[in-house]
DNA sequence: CAAAACAGAGAACGACTGTTTACTGGATGA
DNA sequence: TCATCCAGTAAACAGTCGTTCTCTGTTTTG
């Protein structure tokens, strides 16, 4: 804890996370629950046995696989937060973050979105309460803004929910596109600077409009 | 084909109806590709050998499955073309639908939620197909409309994909809801109507706004 | 009414599964 | 230095897996 790792501690942290690693590249093409146990120590390296000195079973491992790939993404979140003031700018650079993590972290997205209704209990509830951290500073920078003015908390968040929504349908649309290339990425990436501003319209227009935002 | 199948098509039928329905059932709580052969067989209570009259493979299965699936949302799509004319009674009436839906077609919704970004390369991509004959269906519903006059096409379906998205999310939002609690099921039907009403306010100034709608 | 078609049964195949057990050998702390 | 710890090994456990084969009994066809 307060120095540095024992090569004893470091030698374990290396394989825990080479198992980390295997199992993200086995879940490329095939979902958590079917990639077997046997299967992941083959790719690490290891005897079967081994696999337990570092996770309980498969869903232990992805449970810590959902935890690793948020964490990718927080820096993300950091990145969206620059400091640009003019609207169609954070539009830009939003759905240009998204391009770029989508690009550098392919395998934790894909992850992501393979077991966000996949078939593994506690990964799935893992991934709700990640994106669902996610909305809320979501929540709060939207809640901080000028135009948010006058709204309720609940709406703010109504917000929230859907901005997070585009951005995941987004970067899924980019993780089918095969590297290399740029002119599709560049529709999806219209595409979604459009919807976005197509909300922000919305946004404006909540609280003046006749017909007003109650239901 | 010409009149009704002899009593040997007819058990055939009834047999490959019981391997989907299994499917379905075995879907409910792990993911397609973990979901064995021999697993399948005895759900039905037919011996092992016996699948392959029917079908070449799970994937084989997950496509027919898929189709099914798709089959019964279809019936929701025209429910949904209702003549409403007012705004808000098509949102109300479209969230309803999307409850109903889920309600009785449980089981498909989920399956498709599931495997929409599953293990399964073929299933994916019938998904994808299905998704996308709705989405142009809805477009050309949205074009018909008085408020999409001056519209570019490419941006009636940037809003049709908009609404699938949130709808597809929403039903999976009721997916979560345990059976039963009318109270879960009313939150997350009041949020998607005010999604959907912000969209509609930012579909209303899509081309009367000062920053204009060309990126 | 005979012949062909064919859904399903049953058995056998080799390979693979998760888990437990007893063990080894190098790092760790007193 | 020496006892302790513990990551990783090797082997065995009782099953399950997908696939292929041959066979049976009924339905369909001509």
């Amino acid at each position: 804890m307060s120095h540095t790792l024992g090569t004893r501690a470091a030698q374990k942290a290396r394989t825990r996370q080479a198992f980390l690693d295997a199992g993200l590249r086995l879940v490329e093409d095939q979902s958590l629950s079917s990639v077997g146990l046997r299967e992941i120590t083959r790719e690490v390296g290891v005897a079967p046995a081994g696999f337990y000195r570092h996770f309980r079973d498969m869903a232990d491992l992805g449970v810590a696989l959902v935890e690793e790939s948020f964490g990718s993404l927080h820096a993300m979140v950091r990145a969206i937060r620059g400091e640009q003031t003019r609207a169609d700018e954070v539009i830009d650079g939003t759905v240009e973050v998204i391009a770029r993590y989508v690009r550098d972290h392919r395998a934790h997205f894909r992850f992501i979105a393979r077991e966000r209704h996949g078939g593994v209990r506690q990964v799935r509830e893992a991934i709700a309460a990640g994106l669902n951290r996610f909305t809320e500073e979501l929540a709060a920078d939207l809640a901080a803004q000028p135009v948010s003015a006058g709204w309720t908390p609940e709406d703010v968040r109504m917000l929230a929910d859907l901005y997070v929504e585009i951005m995941v349908a987004t970067a899924a649309d980019f993780l089918e596109v095969p590297p290399g290339q740029p002119a599709l990425e560049e529709r999806i990436a219209f595409r979604a600077r459009r919807q976005l501003r197509l909300i922000a319209f919305g946004r404006r227009h909540w609280l003046d409009d006749p017909s007003g935002p109650p239901g």
